[in-house]
DNA sequence: AACTGTGAACGGGTTCACAGCC
DNA sequence: GGCTGTGAACCCGTTCACAGTT
C-alpha cells in the first residue's frame, strides 16, 4: 500500500516506466539506476527517483532497482495485475487501429468489444474481433464487465454515446472526438485531440520559422 | 505581437480554445464570455482570461469576446493563418486514420504524404492520398515543404524514421510509437502512447473498484 | 450590472543537493 | 564510489479577488 498518496503528474508517468521496464527485462538486464530510467524514458533522473518513492522504498543504495520487483511494484500500483476488458465504441479508422494493436495484452489490457452504428460495418471482423452494433451496448458492457471504453467516434455523437457507457456502468473514458465529455462525478475522462496535438507543434514550428526572410 | 512570453501550458489550451470558437461563429454567436468558453472547454473561467490575456487585450469589459476577432487572434499566435503541410509515415490503421481524417484543413494542417515501406500498400489511394514508399521520405519532405510529420510506425523502426524526417529538414514531430525519440536540440517531439492513456484510467479505476467485495 | 485583466496568494511539481546506505 | 531517498528551494501554473471599464 502506498503510503503517501501519489501525485497526478507521477501516475501518468508510472506507465512508461512500465514499459521501459519491459524491454528492459527482455533484454536480459537485472538491475536499472534511476538514471538508466531517465536516459530510456527522457525523465530527469531525479524525478524518476522521487516518482518512485512513492510507490515504497524499492531501491538499493548503490545499486539500483531490481528490474523484476520494480515491474511488478509499478503493474500493482497501475492496477495491472488484473486484464481490463476495454470496449471501443466507433469502427471507423480510428477505433479499428485501437482493436488491431497487438501489446495491448502484455500491458495490462483486452479489448473485448468494438461497437459501430454503421450497419454496413456490422459483422466485419477487425483482429479477431466482430464489429457490434451500438444498440448493444447497454448489454455488451454489462455482460462483458467493461469499466473501461474508448469513444472514437464522430464529435456530433461523442457526448451521447459517453452517456450510454456511463449509464452502463463505465466509470473510465478515453475520448478521441474533438469536443468536451461532461461526465457524472466519479468518473474520469481523458481526451486526445490529434489535430490539437498538430497545432501546438506549429505553435513552435511558427516561432522558429518567424524572422527568416 | 504578444508581449510577454505564452506559458506552455497555455499553448496546450489554446487550440481548443480554437475549436470551440470555430463552432460557435458557425452557430453564429457573435461574443462569447470567459465563462462561455469556461464551459464549452472545461477550463476554469478565471484561466480562460489569464490565458487569452497573454495574448493581447482582446476583451471588451461589460461585453466578453468578439469571436471572429478572437479566433483570428489565436489562429495567428497558433500560426495557424498558414496551411501546414504535414507528412505522415506508416500507414497502417492509425496512418490511414490520420490520413482520413476531416476537419484538418479547418484547423491549418494538410496530410500531403503518406509513407510506408510495404511494397502491398505502397500505391493504394487513402482518402485521395497515394502511399508513397518510404524510400522517397527526403524527396517529398523537400518538394512538399515538409516542417510537421507524424510517426505511426512500429516502436522498433520509430527512431531511425525519426532521423531520416529530422535529416530531411523536419523540426517537428507526433510520435505514436510507444517508444522515446531522441532529436536535436531545435526539433519538437510530442508523444501519445495510446495504450499508456489507458493504463492511467487504470490507476483511477483501480482505486474506485479497490476494497469492493 | 456585467465582465475583463491582473496583481497577489496559493499549491503542485520539479530540481537541487546531500545525508544515508550498500 | 555509486546510487537511492528526501527535505528544502525553486519554479510554474492555477485560483482568488478585486480594481477597472463599458
Amino acid at each position: 500500500m502506498p503510503v503517501r498518496p501519489i501525485p497526478e503528474a507521477t501516475v501518468a508517468r508510472l506507465p512508461v516506466y512500465l514499459r521501459v521496464l519491459l524491454e528492459m527485462a527482455e533484454r536480459g538486464l537485472k538491475t536499472v539506476s534511476s538514471n538508466g530510467l531517465a536516459e530510456a524514458t527522457g525523465v530527469n533522473p531525479a524525478k524518476v527517483r522521487k516518482d518512485l518513492s512513492y510507490l515504497g522504498t524499492y531501491g538499493t543504495r548503490g545499486v539500483g532497482y531490481d528490474v523484476e520487483y520494480l515491474t511488478f511494484q509499478v503493474r500493482r500500483v497501475l492496477g495491472l495485475e488484473q486484464i481490463w476488458p476495454v470496449a471501443i465504441v466507433g469502427a471507423g479508422n480510428l477505433g479499428r487501429a485501437l482493436a488491431n494493436h497487438k501489446g495491448f495484452a502484455e500491458r495490462g489490457l483486452r479489448i473485448v468489444a468494438l461497437l459501430d452504428s454503421n450497419s454496413r460495418r456490422i459483422g466485419q471482423k477487425v483482429g479477431g474481433l466482430l464489429i457490434e452494433p451500438v444498440e448493444e451496448l447497454d448489454r455488451v458492457v454489462k455482460e462483458r464487465e467493461v469499466a473501461i471504453a474508448v469513444i472514437a467516434t464522430p464529435a456530433s455523437v461523442a457526448q451521447e454515446i459517453a452517456e450510454r457507457l456511463v449509464g452502463a456502468g463505465v466509470t473510465s473514458l478515453l475520448n478521441f472526438a474533438p469536443t468536451l465529455i461532461n461526465v457524472p462525478a466519479g468518473v474520469s475522462v481523458r481526451s486526445v485531440d490529434l489535430a490539437v496535438e498538430l497545432q501546438i507543434l506549429s505553435y513552435y514550428e511558427e516561432r522558429r520559422t518567424a524572422g527568416r526572410s
